[in-house]
DNA sequence: GAAGTGTATGTTATAAGATAACAAATCGGC
DNA sequence: GCCGATTTGTTATCTTATAACATACACTTC
């Protein structure tokens, strides 16, 4: 969901909104881990794990638009590994794999 | 660097230019593997690595904006297995990370 | 309690990123 | 050469995100 979709949902139940509002709103809920940010499509899933640390692995379906969350330490600490090689300190990642569900590949 | 920083770029040597048409050459050039689209920062790179199949992984200095290349295909092959466990059929992967590279991290 | 400072919130305006739409040119097949 | 498909260039608009500003609130100091 992008921020201007939600933004147009909760126009419908509260009047005058606007996008500063949402974005604030999202930076908060992903501050505290109960929402994820898509890059690779400018939007927002609400997080569907048990809290972890790491960022999760976001799996778009580019048929239905559903996206599947996984949390995976592996990855993660291998992508810290690789760039730990160059004396990079890595923070924050994104990890996106864009396909077709299980469903939609059927 | 962003489509549009590439655009003022282009247009002290060559008037007239838009939009579109920086955006269709960097299409281009990502089909053909010379360069990279890094999300998160609604950004292109250029293709650093020898000839790849498996999309880079790219980590992002905050601090000076320098972009590292790394290949690895454990992680990639990792992202598909882990996606797969429920059917999904991975065709593109988005793996960037955020942090301070070695020279801003000392 | 009042004043000052810092932070949060809401609103307005604008910046930044990307694409749709259209016209013209080019290419390939017949 | 003609026609349809594709490519290229241009104009316009859409989408996403943030800067800027005003106001309110919270906290600290006197």
């Amino acid at each position: 969901m992008t921020a201007y979709e939600i933004l147009d949902q909760l126009k419908n139940e509260e009047a005058g909104l606007a996008p500063p509002t949402v974005y604030r709103a999202l930076t908060a809920l992903m501050d505290e881990g109960r929402a994820h940010r898509l890059e690779s499509l400018n939007a927002f899933v609400s997080c569907q794990c048990a809290h972890v640390d790491h960022a999760p692995v976001l799996a778009v379906c580019d048929d239905c638009g559903s996206v599947e969350e996984h949390a995976d330490e592996i990855v993660m600490d291998r992508l810290t590994a690789i760039t730990r090689a160059t004396g990079f300190h890595a923070r924050r990642h994104v990890v996106e794999v864009h396909g077709s569900c299980g469903a939609c590949a059927a």
